[in-house]
DNA sequence: TTTGAAATTCATTCATC
DNA sequence: GATGAATGAATTTCAAA
């Protein structure tokens, strides 16, 4: 579903998603019209979802991060819906994670200090009567994959590349 | 540092960071020239960190994430350090968090299935002699915040402001 | 700093391969 | 599908406010 061309694309836009077409398409190896129409299936195909502009924290006044471990009770579906949408429109809220395991929740948040940190945690998680437990892990470092690459295809030859006659 | 503009600015490129400058100037209400040159001056002075494209993970054969806590023994610089930048390059590896509190890094997987997910815990990190204990997570869904915005100023006037007399 | 207009580069289309 | 030439749009510069 692929190929080669898909995949050198996908990475060079990870790097730098505004990087123009020609410069792609010299990155990449193809004429420019053939980048241009390569990223546009990827886009149509739901490949790429969108284009983001990355900002520094630190930069924006949110110096500290931190993980927040959240543990619902009882944790039914309206419980873990209710508080995913709540927690997901704070303003601290970077990311959320709903998983299985000891938590049903990892928050990323990002605040200014430590005093933003302690509050976020005992104002507003606390509000909240389903949060039964909470616990706070502070991020010294955040890394994120350059880029993120399709999986390695699984399994033989398809049925559709078996079918043809060898020459 | 960072005034109403830069704040809507920043806004819309994390919303959508191609598109056109014509239409920030138009989404923020300036001329595309002024769009153009905040847009570079962020870019310079460092709040904008870059621009990527977002993948879609189901799209590229990897539909199973986890969030894995793996604690380190020594928790030395030297072990530490060694084991970031080593996890950082596995091709499964999505994130990694240093952290404080019970475990030492949280690692966001993205493996084709259970299988790739086992497979990473008891083949890759196992290997790692400085891997004390390691505890898995499966994410049910992840939310990443529609946009980060600036912290909200803190504190009085500052010394510069109040510098001035009254008129 | 912001702006509009000029100059330049780029995206996009499409006939052809 | 991929390409290059043409066309239409966009970015980018810059003098002026």
């Amino acid at each position: 579903m692929l190929d080669e061309l898909d995949r050198l694309i996908l990475r060079q836009l990870q790097k730098d998603a505004r990087q123009t077409n020609r410069d792609l398409a010299t990155a990449v190896g193809v004429a420019p019209s053939t980048s241009l129409e390569r990223v546009r299936a990827l886009r149509e195909k739901g490949v790429i979802r969108g284009y983001r502009a990355e900002v520094n924290l630190d930069a924006l006044g949110r110096e500290v991060q931190a993980m927040i471990s959240v543990r619902i009770r009882p944790p039914s579906r309206r419980n873990i819906e209710g508080f995913r949408e709540w927690v997901s429109r704070l303003p601290e809220t970077i990311a959320v994670f709903v998983t299985s395991g000891r938590q049903d929740f990892l928050i990323h948040v990002a605040v200014p200090d430590t005093n933003g940190l302690y509050a976020f945690v005992i104002d507003r998680l606390t509000q909240r009567p389903e949060v039964a437990d909470v616990e706070t892990s502070v991020v010294y470092e955040h890394r994120r994959a350059p880029a993120v690459e399709p999986a390695r295809e699984q399994g033989g030859p398809s049925a559709a590349q078996r079918g043809g006659a060898a020459p």
